[in-house]
DNA sequence: GTCTATATAGAGATAGAC
DNA sequence: GTCTATCTCTATATAGAC
C-alpha cells in the first residue's frame, strides 16, 4: 500500500456536504446539476496531481497554468472548465493533500486496535506521516513550500484545514503523557511542532540522505523517545 | 548581542579573495577600480536586508524588484547600479545569510574554550543556530523557503555555500560520538538533518508556538539528548 | 470537454537625463 | 548614485468555434 495509490484514487470531487458538512464546497466541474462524468473526474485528478508537482517544483507565483495544463495533457484554456482561477486550483490541491494524509494516519492508528499503548500509537502515526510525506511527496512538498507565499485568503482557509489534523496529533501526545510515556517537563506543543518540522523537512534532503519511510520513522521515533545520549 | 546586529553590520561587500579566496567574487558596486563609497555600501546593505524580507514573504518569483527597491527607499532602476539581475541579487542575499550564520555559530562554540566537552559544544551550536534562525529570520526564512524555487544555476552555487556549514556540524557530531556522548546506533547524517529540519522549521510556526532562542534550544537539546520517555 | 485566439496587465531590464 | 520613461516578454483570464 502506498500513499501515492491512495492519493491518486480517492480524491474524486466530493459530493457537497458528504464529508465536511457545511464547511466547504469543493469546486465542481460541469454537469453541476448532477454527478460529474467519469471522464471529467479523471481529468480533474490529473490536473490536481500535475498542480501538486509543478507548484512544488516552481513555487506559487512562478507556476504558470500552462505548465500544469501541459503536464495534465490538456491546453491552458481547458483548465477553466474545472477551476475558476489559479487560486481555486491551488486551494483544492492543498485541501486534498492534507485530507489524504490525515485519513492515512488515522487509519494506521486505528488498525492497532483499542488497547494499543500511547507510544505504539505515536510510533504508528510517525510512520504513517512519514509515508505520506515521502510517497505523496508532490502534495507534501507543495504544501510545505508554498504555504508562505499564498494570497492571504487562500492561506487562511488552508490553515483551518490543517488545524483538524494538528488537533488529532495533540490528542495522541496528551494520551501518551497521561499514560506516563512522555516526561512531564516536555512542552507538548513544542514537541509536536518539532516532530512535524523534522519529518516534513525530509522533502528537502539531498538524495544521499534520503531514507525509506520505515528507516526514517524508526530513527525519528528512537531519537525522540530515547534520545541520542547513551543510557 | 543579536544576530540582527551582526547581520546588519558585517556584510559589507567583501574585498575579492579576502575570505573566500578564489571561490566566488561577490558583485561589487561602482567605483570598481577602488573601494566602494560609504554611501553605496550602506545602500547595498539596505537592499540586501529588504531583499531578504521580501523574498521570504512572497517567494522567489512573486517578488518584484520594485518591492525590494521601495523597501530599500530607492527606485527600481537604481537597483541595477548594484546588481546586474534579479538572480545576482538573490544569490548574494543567500550567500550573506549562510555566511553570517556560520560565523555566529563558530564563534559561539569557540568561546567555550579548548577543553569543552562534545555535548556542551553541540548545545552551544544549537543555541547559536537557533539565535540565527530566529533573530535573522528574514535571511533564514528566505533561505529555507525559496531554495526549492531557484533557477538551477543559483541553487547549485548556494548548495556549495551551505556545504561548508554542514561539514562543520558533521565534525561537531563526530567528535561528540568519539567521546561517547552519542549512541553508536544513531545515524549521524540523519541526526544532523533532523536537527536542522526541526530548528529551521520554527520560522513557520504560528505565533502561539514561538519560543525565545534560549527556550527553543533548551527544549531541542533536552529532547534530542535525553528523549521524551521517562528514564 | 477541449481547442485556438486574443485582450489585458504586469514585471525584468535598459537608456539616458540630472 | 538615483531618477523617469520605455521596450519587451510573459501569464492570467476570456470568448467563441468545434
Amino acid at each position: 500500500m502506498t500513499m501515492t495509490a491512495v492519493m491518486r484514487c480517492s480524491h474524486r470531487p466530493a459530493v457537497a456536504g458528504e464529508e465536511r458538512a457545511g464547511r466547504y464546497d469543493p469546486p465542481m466541474p460541469a454537469n453541476r446539476a448532477g454527478r460529474p462524468t467519469e471522464k471529467s473526474a479523471l481529468t480533474r485528478i490529473r490536473i490536481l496531481d500535475s498542480a501538486a508537482r509543478v507548484f512544488s517544483e516552481r513555487g506559487y507565483a512562478a507556476t504558470r497554468l500552462e505548465d500544469i495544463a501541459t503536464a495534465a495533457g490538456i491546453k491552458t484554456g481547458s483548465l477553466y472548465y474545472y477551476f475558476a482561477s489559479k487560486d481555486e486550483l491551488v486551494a483544492e490541491m492543498l485541501r486534498v493533500g492534507v485530507q489524504e494524509t490525515e485519513k492515512h494516519v488515522r487509519s494506521a492508528v486505528r488498525a492497532l486496535g483499542k488497547d494499543a499503548g500511547g507510544r505504539d500509537r505515536l510510533q504508528a502515526a510517525i510512520l504513517a506521516h512519514a509515508e505520506a510525506v515521502i510517497e505523496a511527496i508532490d502534495y507534501t512538498a507543495a504544501n510545505a513550500r508554498i504555504v508562505g507565499q499564498l494570497p492571504e485568503e487562500v492561506r487562511r482557509v488552508h490553515y483551518d484545514d490543517q488545524r483538524t489534523y494538528g488537533d488529532y496529533w495533540a490528542k495522541l501526545l496528551r494520551d501518551a503523557r497521561a499514560s506516563g510515556e512522555i516526561r512531564r517537563d516536555v512542552d507538548l506543543l513544542t514537541l509536536r511542532f518539532l516532530l512535524f518540522g523534522a519529518l516534513n523537512s525530509t522533502i528537502e534532503w539531498p538524495a544521499r540522505v534520503k531514507r525509506s519511510p520505515e528507516e526514517l520513522a524508526s530513527q525519528v521515533a528512537s531519537i525522540f523517545f530515547e534520545g541520542v545520549a547513551p543510557r
